[in-house]
DNA sequence: GATGCCCGATCGATCGATCGATCGGTAGGC
DNA sequence: GCCTACCGATCGATCGATCGATCGGGCATC
């Protein structure tokens, strides 16, 4: 791992305070000692507070959101494989970084109104990524499910939950969560059998 | 509606505020405004800040749980049909009072060691209730799940994620909602169709 | 190679505002 | 004459933010 700048320490730490404590529980001074400068050093590398938490979203979210919008997109593969590729994108991310998925979940409001509209965006581009896959299965008959749109929402606050109960310490790695989501995922949409065909075992 | 007490609209007024801006977020001056008094006439009503926090947490979730171990208590119900109502209990509540939901389960961290144990312990014999419920329902055979646990937690976020999302200007009713969430759990705990070709007994 | 200057990085001190909380009261029904 | 209900004034602490200043390394000039 590369050295780490300062700026980069500053993000790091406000990421765990915020997540920690809440936006409004953390003050800057908590925020200076660990970042490891002097409250008025900080407003050398952030803006305003805001903007800090500001910075902090953008950058966990966008990267969700470009990773989810590169599987949601690629046609090639069915949407079966894209779901399972979504829910493991979802699950392993809130499962190995819980703080950056719960600032961003869990702060939005106290945004200001040009900052949110800017997350929410975000947030809305990565929903729509999701629903793209839920209708693409429908439409292809591997998907049945009454409503494409509330099953988006319970499957993402299904996975989104990993980040509230998952530790490091429990028996499941990210990787076998992310496994198991995605088999209660598939019931959830109503994906028919793996092997359409005959091929099942164990009668 | 009976005409409210101060300390009522006290507790209203803080319930809305919390869920709405956040504990911290939240000035003992707007809690005054909001309840139509002096910040130092809050004190006659509350005992500090936290400790109205507290108590709206208890009263919101000490209803929820006795509601919830009363569903999965009544052991002459199949598991299938305590697992829907155990749905249509926590969907209904989510959807028509998320403001209790919201501060329930966001500002848990803003408490205390002491007052927080007392929440977590609430939090816990809810959880108790539903997983007892998905444990008969796999002994029975109705229910078919690698990880009632994991499947537990699933189903919890997936089911709280209502409050997030619902509004009542939407196209679905509380009920409705419900009605299908519960299919989903369904579908979730792998039960078997509704009707099991023979008759089933009472039992 | 030494000199002089600039600038990023950092700090102590401090700003006005607001925080949660407490005080000594008062008004009025019982 | 006490008790419940309420309030204006104010407490010390902390809030987010800004100030002027310092320090040291890079860099052009001589």
């Amino acid at each position: 791992m590369a050295t780490q700048s300062t700026g980069e320490r500053l993000h790091a730490a406000a990421l765990t305070l915020f997540a920690e404590r809440g936006y409004h529980g953390t003050g800057i001074r908590q925020l200076a000692d660990a970042a490891g400068l002097s409250s008025a050093s900080l407003y050398h590398y952030m803006g305003t507070k805001e903007d800090l938490l500001v910075a902090i979203m953008r950058a966990s979210l966008g990267e969700l959101v470009e990773k989810g919008e590169g599987i949601a997109a690629d046609l090639r593969r069915t949407p079966r494989d894209r779901l399972v590729d979504l829910v493991g994108l979802h699950v392993t991310t809130h499962a190995l970084a819980p703080d950056q998925t719960r600032v961003v979940d869990d702060e939005v409001r106290v945004l200001s109104t040009e900052a949110r509209r800017e997350v929410v965006a975000l947030r809305d581009r990565y929903e729509a990524a999701w629903q793209r896959v839920l209708e693409d299965g429908a439409a292809a008959g591997s998907f049945t499910m009454t409503d494409p749109a509330l099953t988006r929402r319970a499957l993402l606050e299904m996975c989104s939950g990993v980040a509230r109960w998952w530790t490091p310490r429990g028996p499941l790695g990210p990787d076998e969560v992310a496994g198991e989501y995605a088999v209660l995922a598939l019931r959830l949409v109503g994906a028919r059998p793996r092997r359409v065909v005959r091929d099942t075992p164990r009668g």
